[in-house]
DNA sequence: TGACTACATGTCGGATCTGACATAACGTAG
DNA sequence: CTACGTTATGTCAGATCCGACATGTAGTCA
């Protein structure tokens, strides 16, 4: 959340804290979203660097544009495995997923 | 395979080749099982340091034995999902799982 | 030899995930 | 405004995965 738009929740009254706060979940829930997070960056990522739609990148993953969306947003209803085995089509390396995976924050810490 | 055994086995009269080879398996689905093994072996790995049973890590998972054994086995049954997930649960962090994933091959090159 | 521990393998019902489809929301060019 | 292209959201049948259980295999100790 940047800093501009937090500002204005509070004064509106909202109570700002971490999503894990919120959400009261785990250390590992917390890390695993974090993870789906980076991949699902990762994958929009390469597919605007490509010029592609949603629609486009489904077709080479023989998947559709909901799942696509769904996977870009880090839907609940989509596994690292798919994350990560669309990544690898879209031949990422290792060493790029490993990248992504330990890359710095995509959410500023609160 | 070890250089020793290699030559071990060509002199029985097998052809040594890649697995990728042997399978004809696409980029993608060998890059899907590198890593599928590499986080079973980081799984392992974590576990044999605690001195822990595949009983007891099934406990702590809230998994069974067999699951485990699985696991450890890379076999198709498992997802990277679960691995992760699992190590994730063992308190490995991001920065971990991505040496893990990036560590040099778990299978020298044939 | 048997008894025990740890790990591997096979199977299956139920849970979860996936692709597909419909449709809504958003942006933008005419 | 409408029309169009793109992305988001909701749903569902079928596919896949998971935990559990049974059973098999390998090693050790007596």
């Amino acid at each position: 959340m940047r800093e501009q738009k937090r500002r204005k929740l509070e004064a509106r009254g909202w109570k700002i804290g971490t999503t894990q706060e919120f959400l009261r979940l785990s250390a590992e829930e917390a890390a695993y979203i974090d993870l789906k997070v980076r991949l699902a960056m990762g994958l929009r990522d390469r597919r605007r660097r490509r010029s592609l739609t949603q629609a486009d990148l489904a077709q080479r993953l023989r998947s559709s544009q909901s799942r696509i969306a769904k996977m870009e947003a880090g839907d609940p209803s989509v596994s690292l495995d798919l994350l990560i085995r669309s990544l690898l089509i879209l031949g990422a390396s290792r060493r790029e997923l490993s990248r992504i995976i330990s890359t710095r924050s995509p959410v500023p810490a609160a």
